[in-house]
DNA sequence: AACACGGGGTG
DNA sequence: CACCCAGTGTT
């Protein structure tokens, strides 16, 4: 891999820290009192998400979670009801579980070397990298998928960062131009610049301070880089999801298994492979008007398709109880939901009148 | 409808 | 290591 020289490297990283003065920004939320536990947080939730996105979040989170052990104490449900139409839930779940680590093993700080932050579920290298500069100007590499975009294009480097070899290339780029003093600046200015002026589609690059060392722009290949992820066809699945009302209107919400598709989140209960009166005699309740169609859309994951057909009935409780688990269940009144919920389901209940 | 995003888990 | 998994917003 070509190593740079100090001329190169500093150029570069003098650059970047200038356009950071004027144009950076600096008034992210977890930019104020940047304490390792308020940017790990942060970088936990802008890990798949926008910043405009988790901002809100952020704040809520903040609100209810000021520091690690009001975290590490508090119910995941209460976790996940924070994270409620973030996505990818392992996210939160992991989180509270480093926290009730980081309490345990850890006196409820956060270790300061890289290693032992990636030992804690759900950070990864860039994520430590992140933490220990941003929180606390540690020389720390990163590489998000905004700096890949910057370096891939700055440094032409070909194929798809999944690869191995590509990542292996875009960190050790990565670690060459970052500086060893005012590395938290620098790092923020790296995934501002990704993210701002240095776009996947609609690069602007006559405002980059790179421009004119960047490989890309100088062969105007820009949209080249980052090399693509090969694209698969993904498979369409459909699920029929039950709006069941009881006799005081109230909604039948089941919790799903802490593992696998909206992991612990609460969810409808759904129509697996089973007729409806059979499905209502399971669960020992007696259909007290016809089923109606309440909506219909689909939703997309990274790697399905799912068509989602949304029946509301009315529902009479029969001689017992629920056959199921009698804590995953709960009749919703349409009011303080009982932990976290998926956005489809989200926007099911929006329809709904209690 | 296609695409992007960081990390965990499995074989 | 290579591959699959996971949710939502943007384009």
């Amino acid at each position: 891999m070509p190593a740079l020289t100090k001329r190169h490297r500093d150029k570069f990283a003098k650059q970047v820290l200038t356009w950071f003065d004027e144009h950076g920004r600096k008034h992210l939320p977890w930019q104020q009192n940047p304490t390792p536990y308020r940017v790990w947080v942060s970088e936990i939730m802008l890990q798949q998400t926008q910043v405009a996105t988790a901002i809100p979040y952020f704040k809520r989170f903040m609100q209810r979670f000021p520091n690690l052990e009001a975290l590490a104490t508090a119910p995941i449900d209460d976790v996940l009801a924070h994270w409620s139409g973030l996505g990818y839930y392992a996210r939160a779940r992991n989180l509270h579980r480093s926290a009730v680590r980081v309490l345990d093993e850890h006196n409820g700080v956060l270790p300061n070397t890289l290693d032992a932050l990636q030992d804690l579920p759900g950070i990864g290298r860039s994520t430590a990298g992140a933490i220990l500069s941003l929180s606390g100007g540690q020389h720390q590499a990163i590489l998000d998928g905004n700096v890949k975009r910057v370096l891939a294009r700055y440094f032409a480097v070909d194929g798809w960062p999944g690869k191995k070899p590509v990542l292996d290339e875009l960190w050790d780029y990565s670690e060459q131009v970052t500086p060893a003093t005012h590395t938290g600046p620098f790092n923020q200015a790296m995934m501002d610049l990704g993210a701002s002026i240095c776009s996947r589609t609609k690069p602007q690059c006559s405002l980059c301070p790179l421009a004119k060392q960047c490989q890309a722009n100088l062969t105007s290949a820009q949209l080249n880089y980052p090399g693509k992820k090969p694209k698969k066809v993904i498979p369409v699945k459909r699920t029929c999801m039950l709006v069941l009302r009881n006799t005081q209107n109230h909604v039948l919400l089941v919790q799903r298994p802490p593992t696998g598709i909206w992991g612990g989140l609460w969810s409808l209960p759904e129509l697996g492979e089973v007729e409806l009166a059979q499905w209502l005699n399971a669960a020992c309740l007696n259909a007290v008007s016809e089923a109606t169609s309440i909506a219909q859309f689909r939703h997309t994951f990274s790697h399905y398709h799912l068509d989602i057909d949304a029946q509301e009935l009315s529902v009479k409780a029969g001689a017992s109880n629920l056959v199921l688990e009698t804590d995953r269940y709960v009749w919703y009144n349409g009011e303080q939901l009982p932990g976290g919920v998926a956005a489809p389901i989200s926007k099911i209940l929006d329809l709904l009148a209690f």
